[in-house]
DNA sequence: CACTTGACCTGTCCGC
DNA sequence: TGCGGACAGGTCAAGT
């Protein structure tokens, strides 16, 4: 579910609402929503100070004092939502209203601060995560070590791109994107974005794309990237920001959940297909095939 | 080695 | 209305 922009949104939100809250207790009802608790979280999490939330691909990282670090990764529907102080008290809260109802069926952790505000991490498919692990040795984890570029820093050049997307010629330009290895928290919906705005058909191999149209990607890719993040990203079903609110990108999207509609483009009805494995969206006329498949 | 498939889970939607 | 199957935004491990 959450791509770097919805990540970013909730890092945005929660370091907005979480640094200098104080961690009272905490609760969990799945192991592996939580892997190293209840063990380590007494001693490191309890009485901790949130410093700061930081973000790297599509994981959270939440500093805390003590030189720990909570690290969160959403995955698929994973949700980190704030509850202030008697929120869930007050009245004439609209029905939709996710955080005055928290905790709900899918809630696998809350985290109590000081002050009496909470922090609930739910995930209906429990595919997600949360570890307390030592800030100071986060680069030694394997994920970090082998994580691609940040694709919206000021030194993620053409050529860089093109350079990562090249450690894989022989692969589809698609699972090259989705690839964290090659770039950083890059997901299904902005694959296909990307793709579209460049006129690339997802199944062409990386070796068979000319310079010319990798660096329309490049830019396309960015943009749709920093737009999607000021849209608060894409809620297509579970996705919430860290005050329980959609994001309203796919409103923008031009062929992401499109399949029938006309192309925005040229008017053909956008298909889906299968790529890589994953469900893919595209103009059949705009993105053509490639000869060699 | 590089790419594909299955597994991890629950909920929803679609066809019969 | 009920039931089975396919599918869902992410990543691993295991298989080819």
């Amino acid at each position: 579910m959450p791509e770097l922009p919805e990540v970013e949104t909730v890092r945005a939100g929660l370091n907005k609402l979480l640094p200098g809250r104080i961690v009272a207790d905490v609760w969990h009802n799945w192991p592996k929503s939580f892997p190293n608790a209840p063990a380590d979280v007494a001693r490191f999490l309890v009485g901790a100070k949130v410093l700061a939330v930081n973000r790297r691909a599509k994981v959270l990282i939440i500093n805390l004092s003590g030189g720990y670090s909570l690290v969160v990764h959403l995955k698929m529907t994973g949700q980190l939502v704030f509850q202030a102080k008697n929120r869930r008290f007050g009245a004439g809260h609209p029905s939709d209203d996710l955080v005055a109802k928290l905790p709900v069926k899918s809630t696998h952790v809350i985290i109590d601060f000081t002050d009496g505000s909470k922090l609930f991490f739910n995930d209906q498919r429990k595919f997600g995560w949360m570890r307390l692990l030592p800030t100071d040795h986060l680069s030694d984890i394997d994920f970090f070590k082998k994580v691609g570029p940040e694709p919206l820093d000021d030194n993620f050049t053409v050529s860089k791109f093109i350079e990562r997307l090249m450690r894989r010629p022989g692969s589809n330009i698609k699972s090259a994107l989705l690839d964290q290895t090659v770039l950083a928290g890059v997901g299904n919906i902005y694959a296909d974005e990307a793709l579209f705005a460049a006129k690339i058909h997802p199944a062409t191999l990386v070796a068979d794309i000319n310079r010319r149209k990798l660096t329309t990607l490049h830019s396309e890719l960015r943009a749709i990237l920093r737009t999607a993040i000021a849209s608060g990203g894409s809620t297509d079903r579970n996705y919430v920001d860290a005050e329980g609110k959609k994001g309203s990108y796919l409103s923008f999207a031009q062929v992401f959940r499109r399949e029938g509609q006309p192309c925005p483009r040229c008017g053909t009805t956008i298909i889906k297909i299968r790529v890589a494995g994953r469900g893919t969206h595209i103009c059949p006329r705009c993105q053509k095939e490639p000869k060699t498949k």
